[in-house]
DNA sequence: CGTATGTCAGCTGTACTGACATGT
DNA sequence: CACATGTCAGTACAGCTGACATAC
């Protein structure tokens, strides 16, 4: 069905494809450089944030949840138990996985964590924008992920 | 906490702030990954692209386009020389400046990046979702290029 | 044995800060 | 002189592939 003409892609998709693409860019670079992050990398808080709603995974589950290969998922655990924020423990069942879980300390910074990210941009959602734009970013994001997704 | 700021934030900004989060984590492992990208990394793609647009620019002022670093891009556009994409030329009026311009073949190069990228994701858009979702991705990058330009 | 899981090492891409040279 | 512009060096983060050990 889809020969490559390009003829078969209406103009307004064109449009949003090059505006994704532009904002991004900047959104991205905005979102890893927030303030206030306790010294967290990105990554480590998505992956704290995902413990806490799991209560416990293996190194691949994670890998699999953030969409990353497993090799990188090692390296972003290994920091969150060096930081005290994340235990290990040999699966009872499967001597080959190990189960991640969140300590107290990782499950009180993990609330803080999403509390800090989330409300900096929902608030700034809220302040620029109408709340039928904000329910548009909703549909963009669910239809973008789902592209993401296959494809 | 319930800090007296959390509450002025609706809870629909907050869904949106999430899915946002995901959302950008999967995509933009996506797109840093597309096939066919001829050799260019994302940011020398569109350092490229924009290049293309304004015909002639400082590399200060590629920086601002991309906000980043004008270190940062010194690097890109080195790059991008030495692949023969891009020239240098000393500002006429301002010898601190160097205007950086397509070559002929970054010209061509350029045309075909934004094409290829462009296009995947506006066809990915267009067969996972309706007219109406797209048009709502364009309002929702109106606003979150707002919110990522500010705040 | 083959497969799955986890780990380690090395590489790439990106962008940062700091220090510096040079031109206005 | 200060200021702007560009460059280089060093650092950090995040992801990848390849190689490997171990357990199923």
């Amino acid at each position: 069905m889809s020969r490559p003409g390009a003829e078969d892609v209406p103009e307004e998709a064109l449009n949003a494809a090059r505006e994704t693409f532009v904002v991004f860019g900047r959104l991205r670079r905005r979102l890893t450089s927030l303030p206030g992050d306790s010294g967290l990398t990105p990554t480590q808080a998505s992956v704290l944030t995902r413990l806490s709603k799991v209560e416990s995974a293996s190194v691949g589950e994670l890998a699999g949840a953030e969409q990353v290969t497993h090799q990188a998922t090692v390296k972003t655990v290994a920091a969150l138990e060096q930081a005290g924020l994340v235990r290990r423990d040999p699966d009872p069942t499967d001597g080959r996985r190990q189960l991640i879980s969140l300590t107290e300390v990782g499950r009180t910074r993990a609330h803080g964590e999403r509390h800090a990210r989330q409300e900096w941009l929902a608030r700034a959602l809220s302040e620029h924008g109408t709340p039928e734009q904000i329910r548009a970013v909703l549909i963009a994001m669910e239809l973008l992920g789902e592209v993401s997704d296959s494809s």
